[in-house]
DNA sequence: GTCTATAAAGGGATAGAC
DNA sequence: GTCTATCCCTTTATAGAC
């Protein structure tokens, strides 16, 4: 039997490079500053060896940013919100939402997806429903749950939910999209996350 | 003295020719699938006077897009909206928001913009000072007033128009930007922006 | 300033050997 | 499947005449 080839290696098959090549270069710069040579040549094959596995560098951006979607599909399970008090729930729902939309790699994404989805009509789908829409149906849920075990008073769980998204996610994410600002601090997340959730249970909240 | 020239015609220089079909391209295609052959062609002169007037082609982009920047300066003058009940004001205010945030020449800067802001830095703080800064301290400027004059109880105007804004935008711009539906109909912008009303006026309206 | 023509480089994609 | 070498087109940018 042959030794144990070192575990800490990923298989790296060349068609792995390849993509794991391809996934930064385009995420980083984008479809169109990102050549087929840069990308073998950071994967460290020939050239056609990309053509061997994808017919076409179209082909390839769109496997790449149609598998990149599926790392933003926000998750959410009951057990983790709903044995806690609303405003708390709430709370940590806009925290784990601020986090994850002004990570580095869900801002590139947006980028990347912004900017070729009229060349690529398929992955500005794949990405919306992916990304936000699922964002949408999970605190819609949440918030469907909260009122039928009598926690909220929200009519309408889709246009709350929506409502309660616009919030969270305000101009903070299209600060960093624009450059504007590097990041944004704990202190800020929280502070706008505490004020988005106060005025939401102001509306929906059970009155006293 | 010569004959008055057409009053229709626009002075139309080569170099007005050149700015008009590098915006119209630029703003349409992006930075990357835009050539200097096809703006020349587009504005019907050689190439050669395309160097003559920007020194290169990214010189010429960012130009047309700090230019295109103004066009989206909202304004909001007193005199329009301060006489109103609060709720009509920011009724108005949210509709007439959304309908420039929706507008095609604001989908295709956002677009645009986005997409190029690492590689045009100055470009990405441009757009966001003139369209969703202004919007803010319009915005921040109205509930001030209203809270002054006693028709609110906005402590902080400025995090309060963010949450506002955030309201307002939630999710139907994205869904235009990512190809998953063509435009926002009348209804649906006033569904939102009267929800988004209603939950801002149980917070910061005024009780009893 | 404006044109025609062209230089110089880069890009997507493929042929053919192994 | 993978490589080297190359085709062929587009692209940015400029030279030189007018």
């Amino acid at each position: 039997m042959a030794p144990t080839p070192p575990a800490a290696e990923p298989p790296a098959t060349k068609a792995a490079l390849v993509v794991q090549a391809a996934r930064r270069l385009f995420m980083e710069r984008g479809y169109g500053a990102t050549s087929m040579d840069a990308v073998a040549l950071e994967a460290g094959v020939s050239k056609a060896t990309l053509y061997a596995h994808f017919a076409s560098k179209a082909e390839l951006f769109s496997a790449i940013v149609a598998a990149e979607c599926h790392r933003f599909v926000p998750t959410l399970d009951e057990s983790e919100v709903d044995h806690l008090p609303v405003r708390e729930a709430l709370t940590r729902i806009g925290r784990r939402f601020l986090d994850l939309l002004i990570s580095p790699p869900a801002l590139s994404a947006y980028r990347v997806v912004i900017a070729e989805a009229l060349r690529f009509p398929e992955l500005g789908r794949a990405f919306y429903d992916a990304g936000p829409a699922t964002t949408l149906s999970v605190l819609a849920g949440y918030l469907d749950r909260a009122t039928r075990r009598g926690d909220l008073a929200v009519k309408d769980p889709v246009t709350a939910a929506s409502l309660l998204v616009g919030m969270f996610r305000s101009h903070l994410q299209l600060r960093i999209l624009l450059g504007v600002v590097d990041g944004v601090g704990d202190a800020e997340r929280d502070h706008h996350v505490r004020a988005a959730v106060d005025l939401f249970l102001d509306g929906y909240g059970l009155r006293g």
